[in-house]
DNA sequence: TAGTGTGAATTTCTTCACAGCG
DNA sequence: CGCTGTGAAGAAATTCACACTA
């Protein structure tokens, strides 16, 4: 019995990738998904979409397959998409500002309600409909807009420093993007996506898989390198 | 022995995060790190340190340490960094644009060699010292400027068809920023960062912990939540 | 009959704990 | 002595395989 919570971390990041998938058969107006062909889409394998399903509860149907709709449902509530969670976006440098403009937050359930920045040469200016407020008002714009996330787009040096204040407005869980490693406390959730990071990694593989760049070492094997759903 | 290769996926995944660290040693003139004080750095154990930095070879000296200058030798070159690699950004939108201005590509060995996009309209125009090219010159853009590394900031209907594209103009690491499923074949490394996705996951976590949307479940315990690495 | 749900087996990752070396 | 390097233990995640049932 998969029962009730502790649901582990790894499937955890795969429901949004389920999620996804069933946005899409919704969309193609269809009733009814098997494990196998929501893992093709999800690019998983069908036990694995078994076992992360059955940690939200026994919504399928034997011989038949997952409702959709259902399916989408329970998987929201569970993920607490069942409402919209306003993000307040701080620093408005190149990557804040291709954020906010990004449509990518507010499609998916995080409409992008505010922008804080430092700066104030910023501070007063506009993208799309927000007006810049200066990071010492965090704590009004978190209160008055209902903000539950914050997103982190600030250079390296000044992250800590965001972090703080964003946990002392009350907001609870951080997205960031600056490449520093920062502490919260531990009722906190912060998660962090290093896009150079990223990159590195490829260049490993790409090294590995001797390249013009001649590596005449033992080859091995070819790495199964493709990442699983990427992550 | 822990001798040479098959360095496991979690394992190269922390490469880049011990890179930095000593990067900032490096700057801060330390010559000798231990596992300890570089897990503080990183964020994770001494024992996982010391296992990760094993499978790179034996470069630590019992009672002392690692050698900073060394190990930063050892480690770029295992992850192929001692050269840059040029990228090309598919897709000139607001995400593309911004990931052309963020400087952090470029200080990290990925400099920004090229933008395309399929819009005429945005065809001939320039992003600081770049012109937008034509996706059509793709195999030209690659082959001139030894483009390495392919990131694509397109909508998701058109991932599918610029991954074509970059493979067959001979790119074998792709970071693909549109929230979709694509397929390489097995001489490609894929890997993938969807924004909204890592919101998704916050909100799963902001959910469990019982907010001011009143959950009452059991509680269990609380999570330890806390994304390793940041933490 | 087709496909879920899940124990059990397997693989991968993490942590422990300590021998061994500078 | 202090700290690395690593077998071995433990935990987590994945995959297998099949009983079960709509």
């Amino acid at each position: 019995m998969a029962s009730r919570r502790r649901i582990p971390e790894a499937t955890v990041a795969r429901l949004p990738v389920y999620l996804r998938s069933l946005y899409e058969l919704l969309d193609a107006n269809t009733g009814t998904i098997s494990s196998e062909r929501l893992a093709t889409m999800a690019g998983v394998n069908a036990a694995k979409v078994r076992k992360d399903l059955s940690y939200l509860g026994s919504y399928g149907t034997r011989g038949v397959g997952y409702d959709v709709q259902y399916l989408l449902f329970q998987m929201s509530r569970e993920l607490g998409l069942t409402q919209d969670w306003p993000v307040v976006i701080v620093g408005v440098g190149n990557l804040g500002h291709a954020l906010a403009n990004y449509g990518g937050f507010g499609d998916r359930g995080f409409p992008v309600a505010a922008l804080v920045d430092a700066d104030p040469a910023l501070v007063g200016g506009r993208v799309g409909e927000l007006v810049i407020r200066h990071i010492d008002e965090l704590p009004g714009v978190v209160a008055e807009l209902g903000v539950a996330m914050g997103v982190i787009a600030t250079p390296a040096a000044a992250a800590q420093r965001v972090v703080d204040a964003l946990v002392a407005a009350g907001v609870r869980s951080i997205l960031n993007f600056a490449p520093a490693r920062v502490t919260v406390p531990p009722t906190v959730t912060l998660r962090k996506v290093d896009l150079a990071l990223e990159l590195q990694i490829l260049s490993f593989y790409r090294q590995q898989s001797g390249d013009e760049t001649d590596e005449t070492d033992e080859t091995d094997e070819i790495d199964e390198v493709d990442e699983e759903v990427s992550a």
